[in-house]
DNA sequence: CGATCGCTTGAGCTATCTCAACCGGCGTGG
DNA sequence: CCACGCCGGTTGAGATAGCTCAAGCGATCG
């Protein structure tokens, strides 16, 4: 149970040491269970059925508003350590919500008892900021892609992304990782149709750049990945404090 | 210069109530100074060199990331009351600026002292939390926007967002308020090309739905705007606090 | 065995892009 | 005071990336 909330983004400080005990106890009270959803259900995180706050502990999935016209935009991907629900307690017009596509274990907070933790603990409620700030600033580069690049270019530079995240919670084993999504789910983030994603797909198959097969990513060349995605061959990852 | 204060959006709590004596001398302590740019000017945002926070009290302005390529992805338009500065802590690898498009006045704070603010005023710094989410969800939104709307949809929704916003800082006079940007920035900030947005324009225009001239925005008829905007016509203001 | 789901592929169609030209206003320098 | 250059806006023409519609295929499941 302890070990779990190690995975606690609420400890970004703690990347560069542990948690000592008294937070850990900290945590432990600020936690108010463990949810276990199956693969294909959904949470819906409007603000009036939804007051709680999660991380995901395990499994993916991936969080997403609905749109009037029925059509979904893909915000992100949910990877275990990833805080969700900040943002659900701002909206209330549009539909936002979070699908399992695999089995998942979330860890559950109260969001009432947020207000004691910005009071008692300063130094975590900082962390909660950045984590807030971090989001923004992935969320601008989103904005981005969909703004500029090309269909192959998304598709690239999603996979860049996604197995640069998969390597940093250990997801990945050689140029391989999981993951688990369909191509429409890629196309309603990317803002294609799942068509064109499967043609390019296809393309970047036959360039021998990646793979996207039965539930797993292999980046046979990411240095032609990173190319066509317009992205530095060896950035550094996203890990750096805020002040 | 107290007065400008006010107008911080770190009393977002304060919509309701009116600031203490304290909490101005607080956030005067906080403040280090004022910034006057003239239009056209550029504030770098690069973590490197630009360790500040700013509020816009006065003047318009847009928040941009310059991209491998050279275009030009605009962010969000900056209006007074704006806070800027907490997603660029955490970037390092993409040129994040503002600029200044009429001449502005900002307030700036030190970041080396958020970490007192969030020590000594929690009420404060979950304030900035809030802001922070707010500040996400209506990326989340841009960024549907980007991925599933047509290019006369995505003004519309642009005009109706912007007026909105210039309604509650009381910019608007009538259907009418000041929008000094010029066709490319909402071209960059909506992902089409100039000569698109030119064209849409002018449809709306000939449909006698928003005009958008000499640097002036008036909407002719808000609910047809809406419509093709889809949005509700008559959706509450975000302003809704956290809990 | 049939139904469903996700993936794949083909065939038009069109929204949007790029290129290019032109126009008016404004600031600048001679 | 005039001439010029520049910037932002406007409009047209042709090219194309990506969309929609539609059909087929294999796997999985009840």
């Amino acid at each position: 149970m302890v070990t779990d909330c190690q995975n606690c983004p609420l400890r970004s400080r703690a990347i560069f040491a542990p948690m000592t005990d008294a937070e850990v106890a900290f945590m432990q009270s600020f936690k108010t269970g463990e949810l276990e959803v199956e693969g294909g259900a959904t949470l819906m995180m409007e603000a009036s059925n939804s007051p709680q706050l999660y991380t995901a502990l395990r499994g993916m999935g991936l969080r997403y508003k609905t749109l009037l016209s029925g059509e979904r935009q893909v915000i992100n991907f949910v990877m275990p350590g990833d805080f969700i629900g900040l943002q659900a307690g701002v909206m209330q017009e549009m539909q936002h919500s979070v699908e399992a596509t695999t089995d998942m274990k979330l860890c559950v907070f109260d969001r009432k008892r947020l207000w004691a933790l910005f009071r008692d603990h300063p130094d975590r409620a900082y962390d909660l900021t950045w984590i807030a700030a971090v989001e923004e600033h992935l969320l601008g580069e989103s904005l981005a892609i969909l703004g500029h690049m090309s269909g192959i270019e998304r598709i690239a530079r999603a996979f860049v992304r996604l197995f640069d995240r998969g390597a940093a919670i250990g997801l990945t084993r050689g140029a391989d990782m999981p993951l688990p999504y369909r191509q429409q789910d890629l196309a309603d983030a990317l803002g294609l149709s799942v068509v064109h994603v499967n043609k390019m797909l296809k393309r970047l198959r036959e360039q021998g750049a990646a793979t996207w097969q039965n539930g797993r990513l292999t980046l046979h060349d990411r240095d032609r990945l990173c190319d066509i995605a317009q992205l530095d061959r060896d950035r550094t990852p996203m890990t750096r404090p805020l002040i």
